[in-house]
DNA sequence: GGCATATTCAACCGAATGGTTGACGATCCC
DNA sequence: GGGATCGTCAACCATTCGGTTGAATATGCC
Protein backbone atom coordinates (compact mmCIF):
# COMPACT_ATOMS: atom_id res chain seq x y z
CA UNK A 1 0.00 0.00 0.00
CA UNK A 2 3.12 2.01 -0.50
CA UNK A 3 2.51 2.93 -3.48
CA UNK A 4 1.83 6.55 -5.46
CA UNK A 5 -0.95 6.29 -6.34
CA UNK A 6 -1.30 5.42 -10.16
CA UNK A 7 -4.33 6.55 -12.36
CA UNK A 8 -7.16 4.88 -11.18
CA UNK A 9 -7.88 3.60 -14.74
CA UNK A 10 -4.42 1.57 -14.72
CA UNK A 11 -6.18 -0.21 -11.79
CA UNK A 12 -9.75 -0.60 -13.37
CA UNK A 13 -9.05 -1.30 -16.70
CA UNK A 14 -6.51 -4.15 -15.82
CA UNK A 15 -8.73 -5.65 -13.15
CA UNK A 16 -11.15 -6.03 -16.17
CA UNK A 17 -8.64 -7.04 -18.31
CA UNK A 18 -9.40 -10.94 -16.68
CA UNK A 19 -11.96 -12.94 -17.79
CA UNK A 20 -12.53 -14.49 -14.59
CA UNK A 21 -12.88 -11.43 -13.12
CA UNK A 22 -15.26 -10.04 -15.53
CA UNK A 23 -17.31 -13.36 -15.08
CA UNK A 24 -17.28 -12.28 -10.79
CA UNK A 25 -18.79 -8.95 -12.01
CA UNK A 26 -21.30 -10.60 -14.24
CA UNK A 27 -22.38 -12.54 -10.88
CA UNK A 28 -22.69 -10.07 -8.70
CA UNK A 29 -24.30 -8.15 -11.31
CA UNK A 30 -27.04 -10.33 -9.86
CA UNK A 31 -26.83 -10.57 -6.46
CA UNK A 32 -24.36 -9.66 -3.57
CA UNK A 33 -22.40 -13.02 -2.85
CA UNK A 34 -20.54 -14.89 0.04
CA UNK A 35 -16.88 -15.56 -1.43
CA UNK A 36 -17.29 -19.00 -1.10
CA UNK A 37 -20.23 -18.85 -3.22
CA UNK A 38 -18.34 -16.09 -6.15
CA UNK A 39 -15.71 -19.16 -6.08
CA UNK A 40 -18.05 -22.25 -7.00
CA UNK A 41 -18.39 -22.38 -10.39
CA UNK A 42 -14.80 -21.74 -11.32
CA UNK A 43 -12.44 -24.26 -11.47
CA UNK A 44 -9.69 -22.93 -9.36
CA UNK A 45 -8.74 -22.37 -6.16
CA UNK A 46 -10.03 -20.73 -3.20
CA UNK A 47 -7.20 -18.90 -2.39
CA UNK A 48 -6.99 -17.85 -6.14
CA UNK A 49 -10.77 -16.58 -6.42
CA UNK A 50 -9.60 -14.84 -2.87
CA UNK A 51 -6.56 -12.60 -4.89
CA UNK A 52 -9.34 -12.00 -7.77
CA UNK A 53 -11.92 -10.23 -5.36
CA UNK A 54 -9.02 -8.42 -3.94
CA UNK A 55 -8.04 -7.23 -7.13
CA UNK A 56 -11.42 -5.94 -7.98
CA UNK A 57 -11.41 -4.40 -4.12
CA UNK A 58 -8.56 -2.41 -4.91
CA UNK A 59 -9.96 -1.34 -7.99
CA UNK A 60 -12.88 -0.32 -6.08
CA UNK A 61 -15.40 -2.27 -8.50
CA UNK A 62 -16.54 -3.89 -5.56
CA UNK A 63 -16.89 -4.13 -2.09
CA UNK A 64 -16.78 -6.50 0.86
CA UNK A 65 -18.13 -6.51 3.98
CA UNK A 66 -17.27 -9.25 6.91
CA UNK A 67 -20.86 -10.01 8.77
CA UNK A 68 -20.27 -13.07 10.98
CA UNK A 69 -17.77 -15.81 9.58
CA UNK A 70 -18.44 -15.01 5.66
CA UNK A 71 -17.54 -11.83 3.65
CA UNK A 72 -20.23 -10.42 1.44
CA UNK A 73 -18.86 -9.09 -1.99
CA UNK A 74 -21.17 -5.92 -3.62
CA UNK A 75 -20.85 -4.80 -7.13
CA UNK A 76 -19.65 -1.13 -6.83
CA UNK A 77 -20.25 0.09 -10.18
CA UNK A 78 -19.67 3.71 -9.64
CA UNK A 79 -16.49 2.69 -10.59
CA UNK A 80 -16.99 2.38 -13.83
CA UNK A 81 -17.95 5.76 -14.24
CA UNK A 82 -14.73 7.11 -15.14
CA UNK A 83 -13.70 4.45 -17.56
CA UNK A 84 -16.89 4.57 -19.30
CA UNK A 85 -16.84 8.38 -19.55
CA UNK A 86 -12.86 7.75 -21.32
CA UNK A 87 -13.81 5.09 -23.75
CA UNK A 88 -16.89 7.09 -24.89
CA UNK A 89 -15.26 9.88 -25.49
CA UNK A 90 -12.80 7.72 -28.27
CA UNK A 91 -16.09 6.27 -29.84
CA UNK A 92 -18.99 8.88 -30.13
CA UNK A 93 -20.85 5.51 -30.39
CA UNK A 94 -24.70 6.06 -30.44
CA UNK A 95 -25.59 6.46 -26.71
CA UNK A 96 -25.19 3.43 -24.73
CA UNK A 97 -27.12 0.19 -26.15
CA UNK A 98 -28.08 -1.01 -22.83
CA UNK A 99 -30.12 -3.27 -25.37
CA UNK A 100 -27.33 -5.04 -26.38
CA UNK A 101 -25.95 -5.51 -23.29
CA UNK A 102 -29.38 -7.08 -21.77
CA UNK A 103 -28.86 -9.55 -24.84
CA UNK A 104 -25.83 -10.37 -23.84
CA UNK A 105 -26.92 -11.15 -19.99
CA UNK A 106 -29.57 -13.18 -21.03
CA UNK A 107 -26.49 -15.57 -22.93
CA UNK A 108 -23.89 -15.03 -20.21
CA UNK A 109 -26.79 -16.00 -17.03
CA UNK A 110 -28.56 -18.38 -16.52
CA UNK A 111 -29.94 -19.28 -13.39
CA UNK A 112 -30.01 -16.82 -9.68
CA UNK A 113 -27.61 -19.11 -7.97
CA UNK A 114 -25.01 -19.02 -10.82
CA UNK A 115 -25.83 -21.49 -12.55
CA UNK A 116 -24.90 -21.15 -16.15
CA UNK A 117 -25.51 -22.04 -19.49
CA UNK A 118 -23.12 -24.24 -21.50
CA UNK A 119 -22.91 -21.53 -24.38
CA UNK A 120 -20.34 -19.66 -25.64
CA UNK A 121 -19.47 -17.82 -22.65
CA UNK A 122 -19.46 -20.92 -20.58
CA UNK A 123 -15.71 -21.33 -21.57
CA UNK A 124 -15.03 -18.06 -19.27
CA UNK A 125 -15.74 -19.59 -16.29
CA UNK A 126 -12.73 -22.37 -16.89
CA UNK A 127 -10.89 -20.44 -19.00
CA UNK A 128 -7.73 -23.19 -18.65
CA UNK A 129 -10.16 -25.77 -21.11
CA UNK A 130 -9.36 -23.29 -23.91
CA UNK A 131 -7.36 -25.59 -26.07
CA UNK B 1 0.14 -16.36 -33.15
CA UNK B 2 -0.90 -19.50 -31.86
CA UNK B 3 -2.34 -18.22 -28.86
CA UNK B 4 -6.41 -20.05 -29.29
CA UNK B 5 -8.11 -16.74 -29.24
CA UNK B 6 -8.62 -15.11 -26.22
CA UNK B 7 -12.25 -13.19 -25.30
CA UNK B 8 -11.15 -9.88 -27.26
CA UNK B 9 -12.28 -8.00 -24.29
CA UNK B 10 -9.18 -9.26 -22.43
CA UNK B 11 -7.01 -7.79 -25.14
CA UNK B 12 -9.14 -4.18 -25.53
CA UNK B 13 -9.05 -3.82 -21.28
CA UNK B 14 -5.21 -4.92 -20.99
CA UNK B 15 -4.45 -2.32 -23.62
CA UNK B 16 -5.70 0.38 -21.65
CA UNK B 17 -4.77 -0.64 -18.42
CA UNK B 18 -1.22 1.27 -19.23
CA UNK B 19 -1.56 4.78 -19.25
CA UNK B 20 0.89 5.75 -21.90
CA UNK B 21 -0.92 3.24 -24.24
CA UNK B 22 -3.95 5.59 -23.12
CA UNK B 23 -1.85 8.66 -23.76
CA UNK B 24 -0.87 7.24 -27.28
CA UNK B 25 -4.69 7.10 -28.14
CA UNK B 26 -5.86 10.18 -26.84
CA UNK B 27 -3.00 11.70 -28.91
CA UNK B 28 -4.11 9.68 -32.01
CA UNK B 29 -7.65 11.30 -31.04
CA UNK B 30 -6.36 14.23 -32.56
CA UNK B 31 -4.91 13.28 -35.93
CA UNK B 32 -2.82 9.73 -37.99
CA UNK B 33 0.83 10.03 -36.46
CA UNK B 34 4.02 8.20 -37.89
CA UNK B 35 5.70 6.03 -35.02
CA UNK B 36 8.34 8.22 -34.43
CA UNK B 37 5.75 11.23 -33.63
CA UNK B 38 4.09 9.37 -31.40
CA UNK B 39 7.25 8.43 -29.49
CA UNK B 40 9.09 11.86 -29.70
CA UNK B 41 6.36 13.66 -25.85
CA UNK B 42 7.65 10.60 -23.99
CA UNK B 43 11.12 9.61 -21.87
CA UNK B 44 11.13 5.89 -23.35
CA UNK B 45 13.01 4.04 -26.14
CA UNK B 46 11.48 4.38 -29.48
CA UNK B 47 11.45 -0.10 -29.65
CA UNK B 48 9.28 0.46 -26.27
CA UNK B 49 6.83 2.50 -28.03
CA UNK B 50 6.81 0.41 -31.10
CA UNK B 51 5.50 -2.32 -28.62
CA UNK B 52 3.11 -0.33 -27.04
CA UNK B 53 1.74 0.45 -30.54
CA UNK B 54 1.74 -3.29 -31.43
CA UNK B 55 -0.10 -4.15 -28.58
CA UNK B 56 -2.81 -1.34 -29.86
CA UNK B 57 -2.92 -3.01 -32.88
CA UNK B 58 -3.32 -6.36 -31.67
CA UNK B 59 -6.24 -5.38 -29.50
CA UNK B 60 -7.36 -3.85 -33.03
CA UNK B 61 -7.49 0.00 -30.96
CA UNK B 62 -5.10 1.25 -33.58
CA UNK B 63 -4.41 0.26 -37.43
CA UNK B 64 -0.73 0.48 -38.80
CA UNK B 65 -0.42 1.33 -42.42
CA UNK B 66 3.15 1.64 -44.02
CA UNK B 67 3.37 4.18 -46.72
CA UNK B 68 6.93 4.65 -47.74
CA UNK B 69 9.79 4.35 -44.36
CA UNK B 70 6.86 5.68 -42.28
CA UNK B 71 4.27 3.59 -40.77
CA UNK B 72 1.43 6.28 -40.12
CA UNK B 73 -0.79 5.04 -36.38
CA UNK B 74 -4.69 5.59 -37.26
CA UNK B 75 -7.29 5.11 -33.84
CA UNK B 76 -10.19 3.04 -34.42
CA UNK B 77 -12.63 3.47 -32.46
CA UNK B 78 -15.07 0.30 -33.78
CA UNK B 79 -12.50 -1.68 -30.98
CA UNK B 80 -14.39 -0.32 -28.06
CA UNK B 81 -17.39 -0.32 -28.89
CA UNK B 82 -17.79 -4.12 -27.60
CA UNK B 83 -16.13 -2.69 -24.42
CA UNK B 84 -18.12 -0.09 -23.80
CA UNK B 85 -21.50 -2.11 -24.29
CA UNK B 86 -20.18 -4.49 -21.45
CA UNK B 87 -19.42 -1.28 -19.17
CA UNK B 88 -22.41 0.32 -20.02
CA UNK B 89 -24.58 -3.06 -18.24
CA UNK B 90 -22.95 -2.29 -15.01
CA UNK B 91 -23.13 1.24 -14.37
CA UNK B 92 -26.38 2.26 -15.74
CA UNK B 93 -25.23 5.59 -15.75
CA UNK B 94 -26.68 8.42 -17.58
CA UNK B 95 -26.58 8.40 -20.91
CA UNK B 96 -23.06 9.01 -22.30
CA UNK B 97 -21.41 12.07 -20.56
CA UNK B 98 -19.64 13.26 -23.79
CA UNK B 99 -19.53 16.36 -22.28
CA UNK B 100 -17.52 15.23 -19.25
CA UNK B 101 -15.00 13.75 -22.00
CA UNK B 102 -14.48 16.89 -23.32
CA UNK B 103 -13.74 18.59 -20.28
CA UNK B 104 -11.22 16.26 -19.55
CA UNK B 105 -9.50 16.50 -23.03
CA UNK B 106 -8.92 19.81 -22.72
CA UNK B 107 -7.08 19.51 -19.67
CA UNK B 108 -5.01 16.34 -21.07
CA UNK B 109 -4.03 18.14 -24.91
CA UNK B 110 -2.86 20.64 -25.58
CA UNK B 111 -1.38 21.69 -29.33
CA UNK B 112 -2.04 19.91 -32.00
CA UNK B 113 1.53 18.54 -32.24
CA UNK B 114 1.66 16.60 -29.07
CA UNK B 115 3.03 19.71 -26.84
CA UNK B 116 1.28 18.25 -23.92
CA UNK B 117 0.24 20.94 -21.11
CA UNK B 118 1.87 20.28 -17.34
CA UNK B 119 -1.44 19.43 -15.90
CA UNK B 120 -2.42 16.45 -13.61
CA UNK B 121 -2.05 14.95 -16.57
CA UNK B 122 1.10 15.50 -17.59
CA UNK B 123 2.39 12.58 -15.45
CA UNK B 124 0.99 10.34 -17.60
CA UNK B 125 4.07 10.93 -20.13
CA UNK B 126 6.36 10.38 -17.81
CA UNK B 127 5.28 7.52 -15.63
CA UNK B 128 8.76 6.95 -14.27
CA UNK B 129 8.68 10.33 -12.74
CA UNK B 130 5.96 9.67 -10.36
CA UNK B 131 7.88 9.20 -7.43
C1' DG C 1 26.53 3.44 -54.29
C1' DG C 2 26.33 5.31 -49.79
C1' DC C 3 24.55 7.58 -45.97
C1' DA C 4 20.75 9.08 -43.01
C1' DT C 5 16.16 8.05 -41.33
C1' DA C 6 12.28 4.94 -39.73
C1' DT C 7 11.06 0.91 -37.56
C1' DT C 8 11.46 -3.60 -35.88
C1' DC C 9 13.96 -7.70 -34.02
C1' DA C 10 16.44 -10.28 -30.49
C1' DA C 11 18.27 -10.94 -26.26
C1' DC C 12 18.13 -9.71 -21.84
C1' DC C 13 16.38 -7.95 -17.21
C1' DG C 14 13.48 -7.02 -13.03
C1' DA C 15 8.92 -6.81 -11.49
C1' DA C 16 4.21 -8.05 -11.66
C1' DT C 17 0.46 -11.72 -12.59
C1' DG C 18 -2.12 -15.78 -12.00
C1' DG C 19 -2.04 -19.89 -10.25
C1' DT C 20 -0.86 -23.75 -6.67
C1' DT C 21 -0.48 -25.85 -1.89
C1' DG C 22 -0.45 -25.89 3.08
C1' DA C 23 -0.78 -23.60 7.38
C1' DC C 24 -3.23 -20.28 9.94
C1' DG C 25 -6.90 -17.21 12.39
C1' DA C 26 -11.98 -16.45 12.95
C1' DT C 27 -16.29 -17.78 13.58
C1' DC C 28 -20.32 -20.76 14.18
C1' DC C 29 -22.44 -24.50 16.49
C1' DC C 30 -22.99 -28.70 19.29
C1' DG D 1 -13.92 -27.22 24.46
C1' DG D 2 -13.77 -28.98 19.90
C1' DG D 3 -14.84 -29.83 15.17
C1' DA D 4 -16.33 -27.88 10.82
C1' DT D 5 -16.57 -23.96 7.82
C1' DC D 6 -14.94 -19.40 5.87
C1' DG D 7 -11.36 -16.86 4.19
C1' DT D 8 -6.66 -15.13 4.02
C1' DC D 9 -1.60 -15.52 4.35
C1' DA D 10 2.94 -17.15 2.91
C1' DA D 11 5.89 -19.38 0.03
C1' DC D 12 6.62 -20.97 -4.25
C1' DC D 13 6.39 -21.43 -9.44
C1' DA D 14 5.90 -20.36 -14.47
C1' DT D 15 4.59 -16.83 -17.48
C1' DT D 16 3.80 -12.25 -18.99
C1' DC D 17 4.93 -7.33 -19.01
C1' DG D 18 7.36 -3.15 -19.62
C1' DG D 19 11.49 -1.60 -20.29
C1' DT D 20 16.55 -1.53 -22.02
C1' DT D 21 20.32 -1.99 -25.56
C1' DG D 22 22.40 -3.15 -29.94
C1' DA D 23 22.03 -5.10 -34.39
C1' DA D 24 19.27 -5.66 -38.52
C1' DT D 25 16.03 -4.27 -42.24
C1' DA D 26 13.67 -1.06 -45.20
C1' DT D 27 13.25 3.07 -47.46
C1' DG D 28 14.42 7.88 -49.09
C1' DC D 29 17.78 11.02 -50.84
C1' DC D 30 22.05 12.93 -52.93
Amino acid sequence: MTAPSPDPLDTVFAALADPTRRAILTMLLEDDMAVTDVAEPFSMSLAAISKHLAVLADARLITQEKRGRVKWCKLEPDALRAASVWMQGFGQFDPVDLDAFERFLETELDGPTGAFSDTENAAEFDANSAS
